[in-house]
DNA sequence: ACTATTTACGCAAACGATGTAGTAATATTA
DNA sequence: TAATATTACTACATCGTTTGCGTAAATAGT
């Protein structure tokens, strides 16, 4: 039931717990003959150290903590199932933690890691991380932090992002080749960079299709559903409504289907989509939906790879470094003009 | 940089060790006036005890593992959604492992655990989980199990389901209800009590109306999605195919609707289908999909709750108890009889 | 043969927090 | 007033591992 320890190991080996340990851990003091001796004991007594015996003695947690919005998402999902897999090969653990998009949630969970409960943390801040104060003093604890997708550019260490202001410029070219003259983008906030480039690309494409910028056009959805579903119904009920939707995120472009069937309009003949997203049943929605698809799976292993790289070293500071990964457009039905 | 700890601030405040200690858990050995002063300078230097340290000395982590075969699905993804929340409630951390239906690594995560590096495991077994003596040896150990969704019979301790057998009655008999003569059952392996109970409500349900149980209408799927594919494929090519699908779990549905449109079956006309599912998306499906809605946040948080509520009184030993929550029928296109 | 070096192990001090037992000083009671 | 109880604190052992240092014995070097 109680747990073995070394003292126990010791005792039944007539050896000095320093010993054991020593042996357990392939120490040159130790000599061979000893060393099967102590192995093959460990094992047929089951032990396993007590992680919090050498936690606190190395000051080493052997786990990583991932701090993302949420885990109901395609996309982190995905990102997790790559950071996990890389953790189980390093033999590390993974905590994981969910902001819910709630910038004060995402404090109180940096402050409860600044003791070293962890080695690293892999994170994407939430819409709202417009202040990264509460980061910066996390860095200073001398924990790494590496960030994916959603990255906060004044922190000095690794960032794994995709193409997102190609992809922004690509999906807004291709709603114009499909005829779109009015394109509406739906923004998740504004603070956060993946948005600030997507909405560049899409700036930037319209500027050089010629086509006006118009204000109200930039939607700044948020967190609740409800108020989403409402701020599109606004602005596709009535005459002056966009011909182009392209939505930053997913969830945004659900809504958006789901704001269409109550309208009754029709995607994509009176409006054509595409968005953002790691959905796997993209291709069988009504209509299928087309999709700039990031490679959430990659891009948390990616993360995880480059925490490691430094934590293998027992190295606190990760430099400034930028790893871009590809997105992929996947053009469906739902923003395709049918000739 | 370095956290502070106890020692610094007992020789900044002039005190022992052990009198900060207490103050700072409120003891009531310590008088008012000091309690406040520590407080005080607790806050002001940013101290938090190491956890390390704690959980060596309590033999406590304030950690709980949640062990499920994967998390880019959307009911494991709420489930760990209605977990972590109740853990952050509890003030808990909460470590996540994947076992991608891989039984050996399940076992290797539970040998994982067995030092004292969580308080607590929630899980969810693999389909190939046939044999439970890793997860009684864990017990053994002193550290309780609590089973969601993929529960495992042998084990006592309290398990949270839905009612798997009445939804799979109700799911057969709908399909009925629309004219439905040869129902196929798609099963996830059928090692695990989810898919016997899920299937002993389909196959109760072929024998209240007289209809014949035909073993090769029960496709046992695996894990690899090719092979699904193609078992899928094989059903529904020919002559003699079968004009329902009841679909255990959300994928194999979508390996349906995608073997339908390569096949130009048309759903629901030619076939009806109906699965469990947290599709969020099910209802923007072409054709909507008819699912059974399991309570997924629910059944996590409640999981965490039943687990926590043991913690609490520092009790390892969780006593058998079946917790069952209702699932909800959502009827839509892909199942339903056009008249 | 006598000193250096290596080998193989044990001792004991950390790591930081907790809690029991002990101790002065003050307060309460008979 | 003396015995007892209470208050407010400190000292110290402890949790299980790790690791620097010490040390005997064995080996090597000259």
């Amino acid at each position: 039931m109680a747990a073995v320890n070394l003292k126990q190991l010791a005792k039944i080996l007539d050896l000095s717990i320093s010993t054991v340990s020593k042996a357990l851990r392939d120490s040159h003091e130790i000599g061979d003959a000893t060393k099967l001796r102590v192995l093959a004991k460990a094992k047929e007594m089951d032990y396993t150290p007590n992680p919090f015996a050498s936690g606190l003695r190395r000051n080493k947690s052997k786990t990583i903590a991932v701090v993302v919005p949420e885990v109901a998402n395609n996309y982190f999902a995905l990102a997790i199932n790559g950071i996990e897999r890389i953790a189980q090969e390093n033999d590390y653990h993974v905590l994981i933690y969910l902001t819910h998009e709630d910038i004060e949630k995402e404090k109180g969970i940096m402050k409860h890691l600044e003791n070293k409960r962890v080695d690293g943390v892999l994170m994407s801040v939430t819409m709202n991380t417009n202040n990264q104060t509460h980061l910066s003093d996390f860095q200073q604890k001398g924990i790494p932090i590496v960030f994916f997708d959603r990255i906060c550019h004044e922190i000095e260490t690794a960032k794994i992002t995709t193409d997102d202001y190609i992809s922004g410029i690509n999906a807004t070219k291709h709603l114009i080749e499909n005829e779109c003259k009015d394109i509406a983008f739906l923004s998740l906030g504004d603070d956060i960079s993946i948005m600030q480039k997507r909405k560049s690309g899409y700036l930037e494409e319209l500027l050089k299709n010629n086509m006006e910028v118009k204000r109200e056009r930039i939607i700044k959805c948020g967190n609740d559903e409800e108020i989403n579903y409402n701020l599109v119904k606004k602005l596709l009920s009535g005459k002056n409504k966009p011909d182009g939707i392209f939505a930053s995120v997913e969830k945004l472009a659900i809504t958006t289907y789901q704001v269409c069937r109550e309208l009754n309009i029709n995607i994509p003949n009176d409006i054509k989509i595409i968005c953002f997203s790691n959905l796997e049943t993209a291709s069988l929605l009504s209509p299928s939906l087309s999709t700039i698809t990031q490679p959430a799976y990659n891009i948390g292993k990616t993360a995880a790879e480059v925490m490691f790289k430094y934590l293998d070293k027992n190295k606190t500071y990760i430099p400034n470094e930028n790893i871009v990964l590809q997105s992929t457009l996947h053009i469906r039905e739902s923003s395709q003009h049918i000739v």
